[in-house]
DNA sequence: GGCAACATGTAACTTGTTACATGATTCC
DNA sequence: GGAATCATGTAACAAGTTACATGTTGCC
């Protein structure tokens, strides 16, 4: 049910294949939501069946052609509908947590490697999210098209900072 | 499959029904990975299967009787070797966030009825998880068995924390 | 020659959600 | 009398994952 609105969000910034929206849902709007390219080849049947996306294929030469999707005005509707419902609580999933819990049950050496692997991932996250600040947002005031997306990449900026003082502090206490 | 182990981590904890686990997976590891009472009646046949778990009918009067499930030896071995196996990246899915990023295609009232609705859930999470840190974690020093769940704690409240702060900046920024 | 990126899709399977189904007790 | 809590489960459906399947171009 969410997965087709996170498509129409993704189109309401420009048309996009199906390759590029799975490289989308790896990067950009990846870290709100997710979604592989099966699920995604899938919802986009249903997305054209009910007519929220029109399909025009663009021929390349070399490469294999793309079929490029735009959102409709039936879509731009029921995206706004979508968003006068209410949202669901944020779901979280996450099994070093969940091993943190059993500590005296797990494999400490294993834990404290995890932890330092996910302590990167968050660093480089980070530096993602500056970078794409710096890029996208240096200059003053963002439009209003654009306030959304400053805002949440600051929150993932703050979440990305939080968890790297947390796996340092946990690091050091695991010793 | 990761539900099975996170399961198993609550078991280790103490022996629970499969309503208890439900419950548990409502509001203690719910921070961490959720699940429904279907999910969870359907996995305990197959952990039972697998003779990772064992049963016992529990006689109540009045009550209806409870079926109680304890980790077996096989079970905490399966929970170890889980433990070396390298964790997936955390999976978040957050409606608010997706919205977000289409803020000139939504409704800007509802959206902001959403963020002041989240701001309180975050809230009242942050007044939980201090009251369990108080009551739970009071006296000094943990036992290295609760060392995991303090440091699970610690993170809830920082992230909780770091919501608050961003839904209120959220909240001035679109008046 | 092999690998990565581009590009689209299907099939089989596992997870997760929602609604249905039952039935006792306690509190208002 | 009605709602909430305790307690277990099933059925039908929706969503998500993994592996398979194909074929080109460009780089090392």
């Amino acid at each position: 049910m969410a997965l087709s609105h996170a498509i129409l969000v993704c189109l309401t910034e420009r048309p996009m294949s199906g390759y590029d929206l799975a490289k989308f849902f790896d990067t950009s709007i990846g870290f709100f939501w997710r979604a592989t390219h099966p699920q995604i080849y899938r919802e986009m049947k249903k997305l054209g069946e009910k007519g929220y996306v029109t399909s025009s294929e663009e021929i390349q030469s070399g490469k294999p052609n793309r079929i490029v999707y735009s959102i409709s005005q039936a879509g731009r509707r029921a995206l706004k509908e979508w968003s006068r419902e209410p949202v669901g609580p944020p779901l979280i999933k996450d099994d070093l947590l969940v091993r943190l819990q059993a500590i005296e049950h797990v494999d400490r050496d294993a834990l404290r490697q995890q932890i330092c692997g996910r302590l990167k991932v968050h660093k480089e996250q980070l530096e993602q999210y500056f970078h794409i600040r710096d890029v996208r947002f240096s200059d003053g005031e963002p439009g209003p098209e654009d306030l959304g997306k400053l805002m949440g990449l600051e929150l993932g900026i703050q979440y990305e900072q939080g968890w790297i003082t947390w796996c340092e502090s946990v690091l050091k206490r695991l010793g």
